[in-house]
DNA sequence: ACAAAAGTGTTACCCTTACACCCATGT
DNA sequence: ACATGGGTGTAAGGGTAACACTTTTGT
């Protein structure tokens, strides 16, 4: 480990102790789409290759809810992120290969119980930054993830079945896409979700039949072919169509 | 608040600060189906007219999982109950009005935030039981619930809502019902989920269709009418078709 | 001209919904 | 006899899946 990392987890260590809970952690799965490929945000230690979930913990005196917003806030400049939260991951071992080497009463080293959200943003409106335990923050693609410390990759699994799960009850495409997007760049966010390539005319159909796009007065100008039309969500539509998932069969 | 929950508190709270992380619990939402209705297992605080769910805390050293299946063995007597972790609470709030009259250092006064799991189990194959904090352990019925503590009922209300998602996902009739069970039995616990009646020609197509029944040699007799057909669950084929979900459509 | 985008048509197929009918059987 | 359960038939309707064809339009 690098000298610099070690230093400051040593620093940080009693402040935290008086200022968070013990024993309790978040992490969160930020995804963002570009309009081609689902991406995670992923944050790595000073000095190490190995990546991880940008996470924090819970104040004293502070809703996890409200938690998972500051700690995203911390990494994104963002607020209001639309966030979900899915699993909470409590196994005793499970990060039991960090930090071998520092004392075992550092904070940093306790048993953590890790309250997991995912959250979906507009990829341009989120700038990564580093906290004091990292050098890096950056978006990496959910096809071919790095290397990933601990049981975070299996979380990030846990987040994407969740997000396909939900596709259907949770405003993903309204928080996944900008305001403005055209009806491929749909498709496609769908076909990453789901994993499956779907038919363009049967998917246009189906949307536009759930009464919740609005079409614009606008194209998409600068592509190298015929320009797109711009379509936004009706919002009101949308969530009032939310409220009993979009395709429920029962 | 009785003298004797007082005392037992008091004498508690030093040892559970040795044993147990602090500030995380865990509650559980026990459905039982009797054949008629669904039924939330409640406990009550000595000398409380209010319920609450069943819970307990985590010790030092033990898997959130384990605590959850420890703590409802305590209350049930039964191994191996099927348990779904749904959603973890943690408002600073919620449990301010609890023991007000008692000291602000004991175990049972800190902010809790609480694992919620849902656990599914054949109404018979519970006994009931207390605990050192509670004189009632009891079922009761989702449709009329008496007063509930805290923020326990919008748990319950959350734990429906997750089970009624989870009907194509997750074995609840393997979990709900007796080993042997009758068609009328398995649709009154669907449209008891549900909350809406279905049609029963279809219902038996289609839970025959899915080839995760097995009908067996034998009727239920002693009953007003004719003897109906007694089923059991074929669990390989049943598993397997939970894979990919009984029924989605994308 | 070319390639992407938009919009529509068509067909087969499956599942759902709703009703209906008949038979079996325990009291 | 009667109420419940079991099993099947049927017709309408809606959504899906797969394919095809046309038109539009930016470079």
């Amino acid at each position: 480990m690098s000298q610099k990392l070690h230093d400051i987890l040593l620093a940080e260590s009693e402040k935290n102790k008086d200022t968070y809970l013990p024993h309790i952690s978040i992490d969160s799965v930020v995804f963002g789409f570009n309009g081609e490929n689902l991406h995670v945000l992923l944050t790595s230690l000073i000095g190490k290759s190995q990546w991880m979930l940008p996470g924090g913990y819970v104040l004293k005196e502070e809703d996890i809810n409200s938690s998972a917003h500051r700690i995203l806030k911390e990494r994104t400049g963002a607020e209001n992120i639309f966030l979900s939260q899915f699993k909470t991951y409590g196994a005793t071992q499970r990060s039991e290969d960090a930090f071998t080497e520092l004392p075992e009463d550092l904070w940093h080293k306790q048993r953590y119980i890790s309250i997991a959200y995912y959250a979906l943003t507009r990829y341009d409106a989120v700038n990564p930054r580093t906290d004091k335990y990292s050098d890096s923050c950056a978006w990496q693609p959910v096809e071919q993830l790095p290397e990933i410390m601990m049981d975070h990759k299996g979380i990030i699994e846990d987040a994407l079945m969740h997000l396909r799960r939900d596709l259907n009850y949770k405003p993903v495409g309204l928080n996944l896409l900008p305001q403005k997007f055209t009806m491929p760049e749909l498709q496609r966010l769908y076909e990453i979700i789901l994993d499956k390539s779907l038919n363009r005319g049967n998917f246009y159909r189906k949307m536009t039949r759930y009464n919740i796009l609005e079409k614009l007065n606008e194209t998409r100008r600068g592509g190298a072919h015929k320009a797109p039309d711009l379509y936004s969500f009706n919002t009101e539509n949308y969530n009032a169509a939310l409220e009993n998932g979009l395709q429920e069969s029962w």
